[in-house]
DNA sequence: TTGAAAGCGCTAACAA
DNA sequence: TTGTTAGCGCTTTCAA
């Protein structure tokens, strides 16, 4: 209630010791004799007193906090990594700055100058294709940064992901050992997102190396959205020729693919093997349970924190090395070797 | 590259003014002869130079920095609430710092003390429930805020939300209309949460002007989370006697709800009807399609930015009014009027 | 272990 | 319109 807060001089006048030694008493209570700092925090008591953030920052240089800047803040894997991020970062004694570009590259640069005038210790993005202002500006300033949903050999320590070119190639290895030769992909979109290029790039390979072709009609980008994955059927269904198997790049997009085909009276999986990436929860709720490929989301908003505040320390933590992803098979997937469209094969299907 | 960011003072000397000039080319440009305008941004451009916000904060006492603290940031309802919060504020030249508590109150009070020292221009909360000492941070450093999420007539300019209440009876009105009269809710869980209390009290008391009770042991308190629904089913069915219908208070519980139903072969709506509330994109998208009620999720977002903001810049925008919710009817709430239990009945079923 | 004092980089009041 | 200057509240030498 007091016209303004209480600042340091207050409360070390009340105590009776410098302001040198309150300041002390509150950032390294240790060091100072045990009486002066209880005088110190019962003054501070007393006061109500609260520091002063931007004061503190600007005589240390350093905010504690950490900024991230995603491609949205509602696709569900990045609001579990988000919340994995903040509250790991608040055990760590930092605060989380957020903001999101919409996929549109040349705002994540003004973003991240805004947030470098703020003033924070370090910066989480996402993936490692951004406009060359955003490394500009890191290189400009020495700010520490963290990529993570990123695996890059160039940047030992600078990484928190996994490989979406392996996730992609076992996930596409899956379909065709059940029998699938006519796929199609809607793996997002792949301007300005290496993550959906290597997606692209691995499901191409897994499936060259089985004899069988990505037709480029058959790969249907597509925003990361339910509706992305509703038109991407609806794309594929208007061709004459069709697919047994859709991979799509996100278990929303999968949802979205499922819910289309249901309004359209084609059954998944007879009709139409459909599988997500990422296993968010909804994937084992939605009828039929989604194949999928589990991606360790949490860990990734955990480690990131880990690390940037790691790099702002001085603590290097080691290189950084791909996270795991596991395939999850549920009924979304049909098996169709062994069910020849025309001529019959003969294959074991269990357990394979 | 230099060894230390360029100040505001480098930028003045060599553009050749003073560090007033400089500093107000950059604030109020038009209050600048244009040469002097010019030889500054020439000076900024030539130095890289970006504007510590340490020292801005400090000496103008404005951090141009929103707090927001939520129950928790991956329920997809405050997720997209937060990406329209975010995204209106640096429309309006502000940032966003995000912390969650989950429905802890005690930890929401430390937020909001580390948010306080942080500094921050203003703060938004969900609901009215909060800690005393959350709301004593507040009168103490006398930090405008905003409860979202939230209408309450004796803080009128601050609230952007909707009636939970009327949203709950007119919900609780369509199951009866729709001839259910055994009628269980999980509405969530009500400690520290009026939103929730709010639930209950209003399905009570639409049921009560039905002549209908609502039995205490179908109250089934849950997490707001798909595994919340599944174990209210759980609950519920393990008792002998059962209902016709559950109100979810959120979308994802009614999934969640609906998923443990078809797992344990019940059909929905024929063995039970189920509705949620929200209508996130995914309510018609699982099978059966969910009757719900459509809240306005990220207008609550935007208006929460806008009114933080005008309270900031004392622009008070009036006062508040409730936001309007809708009913959505789909198909997984049953209409048994007219069915009943053993004795057949006859009755027009289609369109109502 | 403590106190004194010099900034940190900027804004804003005031004078010119 | 511009320059000068006194802080904003804290951290961090340096000396005592």
């Amino acid at each position: 209630m007091t016209r303004h807060r209480a600042t340091l001089a207050d409360v070390a006048r009340l105590a009776g010791v410098s302001l040198g030694s309150a300041s002390r008493a509150l950032a390294v209570p240790h060091e100072v004799r045990p009486a002066t700092l209880e005088r110190v925090q019962c003054a501070v008591a007393q006061l109500g007193y609260v520091r002063n953030g931007a004061a503190q920052a600007l005589a240390s240089r350093r905010t504690k906090t950490i900024a991230a800047i995603y491609p949205t803040l509602d696709n569900p894997i990045f609001a579990v990594s988000i919340q994995a991020l903040q509250q790991t970062l608040w055990g760590l004694g930092y605060q989380l700055l957020v903001a999101s570009h919409d996929y549109e590259p040349a705002r994540e640069v003004d973003l991240l100058r805004a947030i470098v005038e703020r003033g924070v210790d370090g910066i989480v993005l996402v993936g490692t294709d951004h406009a060359d202002g955003v490394y500009d500006l890191q290189r400009q300033y020495g700010l520490p940064y963290v990529l993570s949903w990123a695996v890059d050999e160039t940047r030992p320590g600078q990484c928190v992901g996994f490989s979406y070119l392996d996730a992609a190639q076992r996930m596409a290895n899956l379909v065709v050992e059940r029998g699938h030769t006519r796929i199609a992909l809607c793996p997002g979109i792949a301007d300005c997102n290496e993550r959906v290029r290597a997606r692209i790039q691995g499901t191409r390979a897994a499936l060259q190396a089985h004899g069988l072709v990505l037709r480029d009609d058959w790969i249907v980008e597509r925003p990361f959205t339910f509706e992305g994955g509703r038109s991407a059927v609806a794309q594929l269904f208007q061709a004459s020729e069709r697919p047994t198997a859709l991979i799509c790049g996100t278990d929303i997009q999968a949802v979205g693919a499922i819910g289309e085909c249901r309004d359209r009276g084609l059954r998944v999986p007879d009709d139409l093997s459909i599988t997500g990436s990422d296993d968010i929860e909804l994937a084992s709720l939605v009828e039929p349970k989604l194949t999928t490929v589990r991606v360790p989301t949490a860990e990734i908003g955990r480690r990131s924190a880990e690390r940037i505040v790691g790099l702002i320390e001085g603590r290097p933590l080691g290189e950084t090395q791909a996270l795991q992803t596991m395939l999850v098979t549920r009924e979304s997937l049909k098996d169709i070797a062994g069910l020849a469209p025309h001529p019959s094969r003969h294959r074991k299907e269990k357990q394979r």
